[in-house]
This record gives structure tokens, C-alpha cells and sequence, in this order.
DNA sequence: GTAAAAACTTAGATTGTTCTAACAAAATTA
DNA sequence: TAATTTTGTTAGAACAATCTAAGTTTTTAC
């Protein structure tokens, strides 16, 4: 079985590798928080247990093995968000840290039954998909707000971050999954967007959340 | 802030300072499954830490500091017990294992919250109780079935240990929290003993059993 | 198409937790 | 009390995960 490190590793590559095309070992430094050689030797490891594959100087992918193992940590990382959300009663910005701890335990039982007891969520409270038991999982909304063009309707759908400071920042702007943006204007410059929803008529967002926020055409 | 495998050490030392008077090397060795020389290095690392008191060739022994710290773990390990037991449906066989990995998680308010949750329940499902927020602890319940005296009457009140097996044969044997037994006899060979409770009138339980059964006596 | 910058690799060290082997002290037993 | 057994100690090695320092390859920019 994998460790705990060589889960986050794996579970890192994954998410990294449905928001960039290709992953290399700097991308992976750098959302570890680790040195670039400790992710090399680690990469390479991972490669020995065929969970990754790798060669020097070329970008990382997941083996479909690895997938799997990335795919069932991060179903139980987002079962843990929305049971913390649903049946503790705590706030979606409150969940992350504790669902990182929780993701590794090690019992099926104990998620099967937190899956069972929310009656089996296809999505967790921040717009992400849960892979299944066989880390199956639904496609990943895909589509940025950052993508999206002057004058385009979406509805905000999910979230490519579960950040504390960020979920704040979308509560304080009453930007709630569901709602419908309208792009106003891009802003060249800084690539800010202008756009507005419920009762804000010309709010301005920053580059950096219009990257997070992942959004649905509206067919209208 | 200790790793998981100091909170492991120290928390047994808690819970064999609770069953014998003294506890040396050897005990911690076997009930960590770990070898005599790790155990040995581990106890310095945490004498430097301030957390055991201990000379070369004498008994071990926990600091106040050791004994917070130990506290809170055991705080963890029991919340969690009841909260799977009470609010997600595990039977009390099922959750040891489980509660193994959660008691080392870091969130002072996800255990409040669970805490809460059950309206701040004193006992886990063994019996045992649980530990307050700064760590301090109610009486155990330190007499065992098998200090007992033929004649005698008593009510299961608590148990020493929570292995699975112990606990499935509990069930198998109608052996509930709060029954009433009555001492028949003790065989001296084996120390196992004859008693009755509910509608069995002459069972016989070893020494294994009684020495984890924890009563009180019958004010009868 | 070089020169500079960025990304990657290798070597070697460190820390935490574990082990085995060999020896030493303390406790038990005869 | 002497011999034996049990318990504890020391030394040295191994493995996982991390680091720094130094050098190499690839990419980018002029």
C-alpha cells in the first residue's frame, strides 16, 4: 500500500494533470511544497512501483494504477468535505485542512458509509466531481471563467481550488455555485474580468479567481 | 508537536499505567510490537522531550506533560469510537481500527464538534471514559471480574480492552454493559469462573475474559 | 545560433523509526 | 549464593523522506 507522502504525490499529479496538459517535476515541487530533487527520487520510485510514468528530462503521467490510487484518495478527501459540510454542521471553508488528514485513512467501510449515510453525492461542496468506488470518475468541469469571452451567460459550477483564503473571498462576494455570471468586459492589461450577477451589477475579479472559477455556458 | 508514532508510545504508556502499577520496557515492546532497542531510543527521545521520566534500568513513567498529551489522544481514539458507533451505524466491534488512524488527526474542532454532536457523552462504548478537552481524566474503573469473590454481585460496567475478537465473543455471550453477574465459584486450577447473568445460570469464563471485564459491586 | 535562464540530475548528508547482533545488568530460581 | 533467565543497553545498519550544493540538460530569448 502506498505511504501517506506517496499518496499526496500521486493525488497532486492527478489534480495538476486535469487543470495543465503536461506535468513536470518543477509543477509538482511547487504544489508539494518539496525540493526539486526530493520529488525527482520520489518520481522515480513511484516510476519502480509502476504508479507513474517517467523518463529524464520528459513531463509525468499517471499509470492507470496510479490513476486509480490518486483517484480513491481523492474521492475520500471530497466524501470527507461534504460529510464535514453536510453532517457536522461546518462551513465549506473550514473542511480542506481536515479532509487532507482524513483522505489517508485506511478502511472502506468508513467511507462506503459516509457515502451511504449522505445518501451518495456525485459532487462535493466545492463543485468537484467523486470519483466511485473503482476510482471512476465523472468528467471535470473544464471549462475557466478566465476562458470565457465579453458578452458569454455561465453558470458557476465548480471550483478548481479549496483553498480557505479563497472560499472566503467567494462567500464575502456572495459568489455561490449555481449562480449566473455575465461577462461585461476583459480588462487587456491584467486580464481582470468585468462581469455581473445577482445584485452586483459591475464587479471586477482578478485574473487569479477567474482562473478558479469553472463555469457552464448557459444554452440561451 | 509529537508524530503519530510518539502519540503511539505515549498512549500506551497511559493505558498500562492503568492496568499494572509499574511498566517497563518489555510491556511497551509487546504491546507496540515493536523491539526492545527501539523501544529503548524512543523512551530517551521522549525523556528529552520532557514527556516520560526515566533511568537507565528503572520503571517508566509519564510526565504531567506526557500524560496531557497522552490524555488527548485518548480523547480522540474514544470520540471517535461513540461518534461511529452512535451516529454513522458501526457496530462496537467494528470501530477500533478505525478510531487507530482517526485519533491522530489535528483538529481541536473537529473532535468538539463531534463531542457536541453527541451531547458530550462521558463514556465510549466500552465503557471507558473519555478524557475532558485539557485532558484530564475520571476514575477508571479498576476492578476487574477476576478480583472478585464467589457470592459476590456485580454489574459489567466497563471493559479493558476493545480487540474485535473480545468484543464478538462479548456479543455471541449476551455479555452487555450494565448486566448483572453473580459469582458461582472459581476454579483454582485456571482461575476461570462460574457465574450467572440473564438467562444463562452457569457459565464459565476464563481468566483471559474476566481480567477484562471491569465491574462494580451490587449495593445488595 | 549562442548566451542566459529554467528545469533537471547526481551526490552526499540529515532525521525519524525501525531492525539485528552482541553484550551487560537485574531478577529469579534452584 | 551461583547459575540461569529475563530485561535492558550499545553499536551499527537500513529505509523513507527530506535537504543543500554542485553540475548538466533543455528551453527561452536575444
Amino acid at each position: 500500500m502506498a505511504s501517506q507522502t506517496e499518496e499526496n504525490y500521486l493525488k497532486s499529479l492527478f489534480i495538476l494533470a486535469n487543470s495543465s496538459n503536461v506535468v513536470n517535476l518543477k509543477e509538482l515541487s511547487n504544489s508539494l511544497n518539496v525540493k526539486l530533487p526530493t520529488v525527482n527520487s520520489m518520481i522515480n520510485n513511484l516510476r519502480k512501483q509502476g504508479l507513474v510514468n517517467y523518463e529524464k528530462y520528459k513531463p509525468i503521467s499517471l499509470t492507470e494504477s496510479g490513476k486509480k490510487v490518486a483517484a480513491k484518495v481523492i474521492r475520500k478527501h471530497r466524501l470527507t468535505e461534504i460529510f464535514l459540510v453536510n453532517n457536522m454542521g461546518f462551513g465549506w471553508e473550514e473542511v480542506h485542512d481536515i479532509a487532507e488528514q482524513v483522505e489517508h485513512i485506511n478502511s472502506t467501510e468508513f467511507f462506503e458509509r459516509m457515502d451511504e449515510l449522505m445518501g451518495f453525492p456525485k459532487f462535493d461542496p466545492h463543485g468537484s466531481p467523486i470519483p466511485d468506488k473503482n476510482g471512476i470518475v465523472l468528467n471535470e468541469f473544464k471549462l475557466r471563467l478566465s476562458d470565457c469571452n465579453p458578452g458569454e451567460k455561465v453558470r458557476l459550477a465548480a471550483l478548481s481550488s479549496d483553498s480557505s483564503d479563497f472560499l472566503k473571498f467567494l462567500d464575502k462576494n456572495e459568489l455561490h455555485l449555481g449562480i449566473e455570471i455575465k461577462i461585461k468586459s476583459v480588462e487587456p492589461f491584467d486580464n481582470s474580468m468585468i462581469v455581473s450577477y445577482k445584485n452586483h451589477s459591475s464587479k471586477m475579479l482578478s485574473q487569479v479567481v477567474c482562473n478558479r472559477l469553472l463555469v457552464e455556458h448557459l444554452k440561451a
